[in-house]
DNA sequence: ATGGTGCTGTTATACCGTAACATTATTCGT
DNA sequence: ACGAATAATGTTACGGTATAACAGCACCAT
């Protein structure tokens, strides 16, 4: 999926949800979808204080947040970084796995596992919160 | 386990694995014993300050690198915190439950979990190596 | 127009973590 | 035991990450 397209069903996406992808949001996520993995805040920062001459870093955050909330984005807290979600409409829960090797990533739809987890930790009184794991192996390309 | 306990566990863990449970890193493990849940590394600072008078960021976070890979205690990314590992000296991998409010830690049996990730994962040609799965929530204590 | 709500701007600061180099302790070959 | 190599710790300084708090603005419903 480009670019053009993703911006096209993030803007359908947030519509159904009932929040807006304001313009500052949506530069935000496209500057994001112009990494190839994981960027950080500050990248992004910097990337909008090229457009627009000035920003600070709450306004970052700030959009990153929303779009994090609104399951565009994951954030990916053993690198301090986010990734485009690939699986908006479908799952808000991913499973982000960094090959240790290479250092590339891919997503996986974890609701399923994460369903049978809650159900596990309800019966123990524990609620796991929505929330993306890392998981850390080798991808198909680097187990020689 | 009580602490004295742990630390004649750990010490005899290191000795095994052939690496140096030092005074500073002991002293470091004991400090993050005395909490009930996770640990963030600035309090581990105040605390050594308290009992030596003076200590630096890198002292303490060499020690906890130390003690992470060594298997004595588990980073908690989304938290910017540590916990003490349970299962010290055994292979088998955990899961970590962590309440994000009060920060107390509780445990599930993993296998079942990590076997379907494995099959979800390897399906996509990655092979996830044996880690410890970390997971925020609330605790029954916590869940207003 | 008025007030409420949500978004953004702005300043300042707190928190988290490491680079780089100096110094001390320990190990090891001889 | 001696000195060289290695590992651990001390020290200074800095850079990266993130949020609090308040101000202003835009939009919508009344």
């Amino acid at each position: 999926m480009d670019a053009a397209c993703f911006l096209e069903a993030a803007d359908r996406h947030c519509q159904q949800q009932g929040v807006k992808l304001t313009s500052l949001r949506r530069q935000v996520l496209e500057l994001v979808l112009g990494y190839d993995g994981v960027v950080k805040a500050y990248q992004v920062l910097a990337d909008l204080q090229r457009q627009r001459g000035i920003a600070a870093p709450p306004t970052v955050y700030r959009a990153l947040d929303f779009l994090v909330a609104s399951g565009l984005l994951h954030k990916v807290d053993a690198l301090n970084g986010y990734i485009v979600c690939r699986h908006v409409g479908c799952s808000h829960e991913g499973l982000i796995l960094v090959c240790s090797q290479c250092g590339r990533v891919q997503e996986l739809d974890a609701t399923p596992m994460l369903a049978l987890l809650r159900e596990q930790a309800g019966g123990e009184g524990f609620s796991i919160a929505p929330q993306n794991l890392l998981l850390t192996g080798h991808c198909q390309g680097c187990q020689a």
